[in-house]
DNA sequence: GTAGCATTCAAACGAACGTATGAATAGCTC
DNA sequence: GAGCTATTCATACGTTCGTTTGAATGCTAC
């Protein structure tokens, strides 16, 4: 076995990305130590080093392993719909579905990341290390060219600089509602109790898109006149 | 001068707070280090331990200084909208500008925080530390009940748990749209930069009030009947 | 079986962290 | 100006951090 990726240290690199993917996720870049992260995962402290190179290193490769995966999904479905479509704009549900669903339905599939990753995701987007939002800006920059000129072409009547800060808002939605149902406790407390997490998630996709979509489609602002 | 809040040591307590709250913003809560805040402020590293007692005091009491001022004002407007309606139920519009427009107008008056403390408000909303979460719905618990109560009259007949969780959605996309002057340039790059800064936050408001009032009153979702 | 390689391991490194201590300094009251 | 208190200061403490090292281990091929 001369690659370091395959053979019995397969096992090892897996179990330190899920490890690793879930206690970034529980405590912040910063917040999970190297000692936590390989003690949990039951590999010696310098196996992170030896498999990875770095602490930052393994970060990235948590998080390549599940946003290669959904990326490529993601101009996959978009592939097909313009295609489909022949030249014809997208509607923008179908637009907003291959971004923001495609990512939800992946969390179900637990080979492509499950609910953990996407809370990672969710939480990470504003994560301050200066490192972590210059690579993930790096692994993002096709998928969300190409979303954004299919909402350009969607939507010919709104100006650009709209559509990119409603996109803006729909990400900062999106992560907030899956990086928190932590943070949901923050306003809820107990008012969705009710549902268990099963349903919880299933539901969130509707609920989200309708959101969504609603604030995508609204009345453009009216900027005060006045001012300036 | 026996209190120890008042007397010189305010100058000390304040530059302490001021530079505080913009590593925190810029690194997070443990990434940035007593001995940078001290320095930067140009007091001595015990300083904090005398006059805050802790590092998680430290972010508390930067916390307090601004959400004091912020809840108060959101409870007096949404107090004085009430009353103006006798009984009757408030307009959405109302609600959602009383609770995002005061915070965001609140960023334009620097004796109450200004921009700074509202990039640190929404990077902090996700932050991993657990006492970090809990010290901040406990601050927010009673202006959030005040909302949401207001905001269950307002629609009577949307489910309370879609409210809730709407609520949820547009906290998220504020805090992005704040958090992330930084973060927008994972989705945009150059799309915005004619504006400069200060036409950015005038016009942000009207455009975060058009997403969030377009999602808060979106179509209802459907749920799969064929789901389970 | 031995050479070569990938991997694991225990141990240690230096640096940075939050915090604590006790002496020095400044401002006020009497 | 003596005495008191509030504040500042330099310094050190004990931990924990990410990383490194060099020896041990297991595997494969000849």
């Amino acid at each position: 076995m001369k690659n370091p990726r395959d053979g019995q240290s397969a096992d090892t690199r897996e179990r330190i990305l899920d490890v690793a993917e879930r206690l970034f996720m529980e405590h912040g870049y910063e917040g999970a130590s190297m000692r936590q992260i390989t003690g949990e995962a039951s590999v010696n402290l310098a196996a992170v080093n030896y498999h990875f190179g770095s602490k930052e290193a393994l970060l990235q490769a948590v998080f390549r392993r599940r946003l290669a995966c959904l990326n490529e999904e993601r101009l996959r479905v978009l592939d097909r719909l313009e295609a489909e479509a022949k030249g014809r704009p997208l509607k923008p549900s179908q637009i907003v579905d291959a971004f923001f669903g495609t990512m939800l339905r992946m969390a179900q599939d637990e080979d492509c990341g499950g609910q953990i990753f996407l809370r990672l995701l969710g939480r990470t987007m504003t994560e301050p290390a200066e490192f972590i939002r210059t690579f993930l800006a790096q692994e993002y920059r096709t998928v969300l060219e190409r979303y954004k000129a299919a909402l350009f072409k969607a939507l010919p009547d709104v100006p650009h600089a709209e559509i990119v800060w409603r996109f803006h808002f729909m990400l900062g939605a999106t992560s907030y509602a899956i990086a928190g149902t932590d943070a949901l406790r923050l306003v809820t407390d107990w008012e969705i109790e009710e549902e268990d997490a099963v349903d919880r998630l299933d539901r969130l996709l509707p609920r989200l898109m309708s959101f969504l979509l609603g604030g995508l489609r609204a009345p453009l602002p009216e900027f005060g006149v006045g001012k300036k």
